[in-house]
DNA sequence: ATCTTTTATGTTAGCGCTAACACATGACGG
DNA sequence: CCGTCATGTGTTAGCGCTAACATAAAAGAT
């Protein structure tokens, strides 16, 4: 009752479990006759390539470790389609773990995945813990931090970053709200202690928005995960005030649509009452009837980048690759 | 310059490798000086387990091979937020795949994943190709197929549906707006074609509505992907129509969103012009102002089972696990 | 004091595959 | 006609680990 094997296969066919192996695989010399018989043989007993043994043999495993914090956030979910889709093309397949922002959960999850010997590893941000950074450097193995480049990237000739400044992102958004002539900012965040690039944005947003002379009126955080309901109800707190913002950044887009919902459902007019302004440019935004300003990332090619780099369909000498991101206005904001 | 091996630390413990293994897995008798020695001597040579030699060995492989139609709807990135935590306590990790709806890409990623080995397989929907299912019986792993119950499982005793009934909810739905006094029925839906268990809740709902005697007025498809965008847009055109329906059925929550959307920017007054019912229960739709009737369907809860089983933590006689779904009626409608 | 049982270690034999090499052919140029 | 090369196949030796089976000392039981 156990799985045929090679040998099976090459006992039916009536070759070497080697020629079998090099039919499987794809390599060397193998006339077309006996690739014949052993696909057939192969299909008759259900034969299924075992890559644990090859792997084992000296081949490269056809894995990539990709961590991430959440996949409640639309963003990761996107960074890993294109990671998957990177990947799809070469049969390299992702195993994955989801941090929850943990970063012990991330060292241990790191550990797991390399138990796997993976080809390659994604990881988010450049914060790493120490032992992180140990493990993976000696591993030896490519390694992409994505999201971010503000910060020191792994060290050795098989890491490099995906992302963009999360600072500059930041500062921008400053930029472009202190041009269009907003003074009295608010910011709505999630889980800042955790979320270390929307505290980039946030400093740097800040450190913009004073050296300018203007202020931030309001600020308004919540320890549960990010969504549009709780930006709704951060909102809804935000504006409560005698004397409100004019604008509002929010962490990320999801908190900036919960807002436009609070201000739709109280006549709230947007931009001219408060401008709203979020981060990642989802589409969904492009449903909404009113405009939210946003910073549009470049999260599919992130992940689709990083997954090129780790599974060995790309080079890339740089150690910082910047994928940029645009701002969005809306409409007359 | 190659990887530390259980022998080095062993070496270096002195100790036979036989033991280190013990320790490594904490299983039969150590005393605890050696596991301490050990223990030291790992950290010191930076030892990570080797997994693909353990699983050569003997030991079950700690993988989970996971399919996903597509990353794209909140629906399965929460399966499989429900997967990895179920699987996270049991240090079995998910290798995954996405199959963007297509069959044939089904097909090679089940063969790709099991090839790994894996523990376990948790695949979408009943309807795998004659193929898959034949390589998914004989390989005797177990397998979870979720989120749809009507049809028939796979055979053999390792073998699980977790999931719903796509024909029961379609026509709960149907029920629940016949009940409200609609008559005439809209149906927004995408990539028709690809998605079994949307048209398997819409050919319900179209049954349930037309044994009443009410009937479909309209229909409006799209082969996009669904987003918030498109409901938008799909429901502006079912709309234009002169005798446009009073109810409108959405394949998802995310197109009826949209329609909301739509509605709101028009300013049709929603449900007195016209309801709108989704599918999933999304929770962002507790932040819109106004209030779409839906079916709540436990996607958590079915990565969370399906993860369980699969990883062995949880048995079930059942062939057949329903988790049932709930209708949320809109506070008007 | 003797017989069990528990605890603590080591030894042997693979798991199923691939790299590296060896060995045949037949083709081809000089 | 012989050397060289491309082509096609087989053989051997592990990869790093774990199951299964020793072995042996210490702890209890009678």
């Amino acid at each position: 009752m156990r799985q045929p094997t090679m040998s099976d296969v090459a006992r039916l066919a009536n070759v070497s479990q080697m020629t079998v192996s090099r039919v499987m695989r794809k390599t060397g010399y193998v006339s077309q006759d006996i690739i014949d018989r052993v696909h057939a043989a192969s299909a008759q007993l259900g034969y299924v390539h075992n890559r644990i043994a090859g792997g084992l043999a000296g081949e490269k495993n056809a894995l990539v470790g990709v961590v991430l914090p959440t996949l409640g956030n639309r963003v990761f979910t996107e960074v890993l389609t294109g990671v998957a889709e990177a990947l799809a093309s070469s049969g390299v397949q992702p195993v994955f773990g989801v941090s929850e922002y943990s970063p012990e959960t991330e060292a241990s999850l790191v550990e797991d995945l390399l138990s796997w010997r993976p080809m390659g590893l994604i990881l988010p941000g450049l914060e790493q813990a120490q032992r992180i950074r140990k493990m993976v450097e000696a591993s030896g193995i490519r390694t992409a931090q994505i999201m971010d480049i503000d910060g020191e990237p792994l060290a050795g000739p098989h890491a490099a970053c995906f992302g963009f400044s999360q600072v500059r992102a930041g500062a921008q958004m400053a930029d472009h709200l202190l041009k269009k002539g907003y003074r009295r900012f608010g910011y709505v965040g999630c889980q800042v202690d955790l979320d270390v690039r929307a505290a980039k944005r946030r400093q740097a947003f800040l450190q913009t928005v004073e050296r300018d002379g203007a202020e931030l009126v309001a600020e308004c955080q919540s320890d549960e995960p990010s969504s549009m309901v709780v930006g709704r109800t951060l909102t809804a707190q935000i504006l409560s005030d005698p004397t409100p913002p004019d604008a509002i950044y929010y962490a990320n887009d999801d908190l900036a649509s919960g807002g436009l919902m609070h201000c739709i459902a109280e006549g709230i007019c947007v931009p001219d009452d408060v401008a709203l302004a979020g981060f990642n440019g989802l589409s969904f935004l492009e449903s909404m009837p009113l405009d939210i300003t946003t910073t549009r990332t470049p999260r599919y090619e992130i992940g689709f980048q990083a997954g090129q780099y780790v599974s060995g369909a790309q080079h890339t000498d740089a150690k910082l690759v910047d994928l940029g991101t645009t701002i969005v206005p809306g409409q007359t904001s």
